[in-house]
DNA sequence: CTCCCGATAT
DNA sequence: ATATCAGGAG
């Protein structure tokens, strides 16, 4: 897709703003190893990440690691997991990413790409945020839901498709933004362009947003 | 495309 | 009542 100068300026000025306006936002999620921030990633699907840390907090009490989860009795890890959601299908991925991790990487979370989409449970944006937190990999821009909803409604891509997404911010945001321009859009999709009542009366990124309601755009 | 799914804001 | 929340698999 074809990106005019206007535009590259329009969004360049966007970024700064965010920088300025979110200069030491990061993760949310607590963990303290690769293991548990891979696991934290993966509970954080359709879920608040202070849910996904209420419910760690007392999980990796008990599974700290790769090599204790994938002994955990499964009915156990759906009870632990159930207030994030989804509960059947998170405690079945994240026992058997343990168990693979275990068995294939000696209880070590791999480092690339191609090895973490082989995890059950994990697409490019969990691994793209454990190869960033984790490992200081920077691969490519983690898209998840307000990523894609302020990418959309800043006019930095028309898709809908969160790899696709992906591609068109990879094309429009400078390399060295990749990593923490996932946690300022978050940040500022929390507190100011939510996803119901977006506050556009408020928000500094008003005059460079082609979404923006309400007077003197 | 559908399904998984509990908890909270509106 | 319904939309939404640090998504991914079949």
């Amino acid at each position: 897709m074809k990106i005019s100068k206007g535009e590259r300026e329009r969004i360049r000025k966007i970024i700064g703003l965010l920088k300025e306006m979110y200069p030491n936002t990061h993760i949310a999620l607590r963990f303290k190893n690769p293991f548990q921030l891979l696991v934290s990633v993966i509970l954080s699907a359709q879920c608040t990440d202070e849910r996904v840390n209420q419910v760690t907090a007392v999980l990796f009490s008990k599974y700290p690691d790769a090599q204790s989860m994938a002994e955990a009795p499964i009915e156990e890890l759906e009870q632990l997991v159930r207030p994030t959601g989804f509960f059947r299908n998170k405690a079945r991925n994240i026992k058997e990413a343990a168990r693979m991790i275990v068995e294939r990487y000696g209880g070590r979370v791999p480092d690339t790409m191609e090895e973490l989409l082989t995890l059950p449970g994990v697409a490019r944006k969990t691994a793209n945020i454990v190869l960033y937190q984790a490992y200081g990999k920077v691969e490519g821009i983690a898209v998840d839901t307000h990523v894609k909803r302020l990418a959309r409604r800043l006019g930095m891509t028309r898709e809908e498709n969160p790899v696709k997404i992906e591609r068109d911010l990879m094309e429009v945001v400078p390399r060295q933004d990749w990593g923490p321009i996932t946690y300022m859009l978050i940040e500022h999709g929390r507190r100011v362009c939510k996803a119901r009542k977006p506050a556009c009366d408020i928000c500094r990124l008003r005059e460079l947003c082609p979404s923006a309601t309400g007077s003197s755009r």
